[in-house]
DNA sequence: TAGATTGTTAATCGATTAACAATC
DNA sequence: TAGATTGTTAATCGATTAACAATC
């Protein structure tokens, strides 16, 4: 491993096993409280998940105290406690770069604005797509704009919507442009400072792995 | 839980760890068979990716023994040996239901036909996406007729693709229709019957735990 | 107070790492 | 044989489960 390699460590920390939960029980409370109930119980939480009330409150425990002995969770200190640990009490500007079919579809993405993710700003480098506009009114910007773009705009999070190819060179005009955080659909592994952190979406391997079950199931 | 709940149980088995790597071998093992190399040793398979080169040689070990030592693993076999273990050493007929955004990208994704999943079938509840023919030049069907085409053409495997709302109606009909693995886009928990599967992309929780990252990395 | 339900403790389980004997 | 590299063993680590004392 040569010293520039080292820099550029690809081991990332993963998120603890929990966290990827407190986002289905924000959800899954804010679900009850739609519904009018004032408080939750770790059963109630848990069960439409399919999760154990053991899980629960062992995952909630770990971020804080939002229960109540006898009463259960509180939901609006829930929900706020939650996403105060997940960061998502604040909104978080997102650049996309890459507008194919892919791109579209995370435009979009009504999960991601309903979380305080909001796409404001898309990139491609295929000259007949820039200068079209999103169904959210962005419009497609050149890919070389993209770290004076992101450093403009403040943003920290990006999404990777482009091939395998592209990968590398747009994940480092990212980070040159101040983004922190990639959330990656390439089906390939980014080198990446310390200090950015990047989480894979590979369509294949969940593919494959539902095959792996299929395959072994009852043999 | 009453006798009906308990037929649909919602707990379903997670593929080990172990799994998800195995894809990622496998394309790794393909990209230096595609360089030339006969043979690789469990350092070459793992730099790329990450990965230590113990937990390569343990993953591989869990499903066969597809080294020799001294020399490494040899490359075709290794292939083999993986999609053999992964069930991709056939052709999987995949029907994709839901032809929005999201979709159409999936039905253009290359990553799934180049590990032989083949999307035979589309279906879509609304008129004015009934009979518009998909880029593959598969032409998208009505949802009603699910259950009867998925059967037809001896489809194991589903993708949905479409809201929340519509995802348990959707999944009744392919079980019904014999699917036995869904890829879920829907950010809901699918109640299943036993000896069907499912593995969920919840992108919202994937953009979340990056916010959580970021928010927690240096604090 | 009695009933309900959390937060925590201890036990278990599964995954990862490190080291090295086996063996090509 | 000597060098290389696997497969396996033992140790560690992190995640999950189960039970219950604490407490509303």
């Amino acid at each position: 491993m040569s010293n520039v390699d080292r820099k550029r460590s690809r081991t990332r920390t993963r998120p603890p096993a929990a966290v990827t939960r407190l986002s289905l029980y924000l959800r899954q409370a804010e679900l009850l409280q739609r519904k009018g109930l004032q408080f939750a119980s770790s059963e109630q939480l848990a069960e439409p998940l399919g999760i154990s009330d053991a899980q629960v409150r062992r995952d909630l425990a770990t971020f804080g105290q939002f229960g109540l002995r006898g009463q259960g969770y509180k939901l609006d200190e829930l929900i706020a406690g939650i996403r105060r640990v997940l960061g998502t009490d604040q909104r978080w500007p997102v650049a996309l770069v890459g507008y194919g079919n892919l791109g579209r579809a995370l435009v979009g993405y009504q999960g991601f604005r309903e979380r305080g993710f909001e796409i404001s700003a898309v990139f491609d480098s295929d000259p007949a797509k820039i200068g079209q506009v999103t169904s959210s009114g962005i419009v497609v910007e050149p890919a070389e704009r993209i770290s004076e773009r992101t450093r403009q705009l403040g943003i920290r999070l990006g999404i990777l919507a482009v091939p395998s190819s592209a990968a590398q060179q747009v994940t480092d005009q990212l980070v040159a442009g101040g983004v922190e955080g990639i959330l990656n659909f390439a089906p390939t592994q980014l080198s990446l400072p310390p200090g950015v952190y990047c989480v894979s979406v590979d369509l294949t391997v969940e593919l494959e792995s539902l095959a792996f079950l299929l395959q072994w199931a009852k043999k």
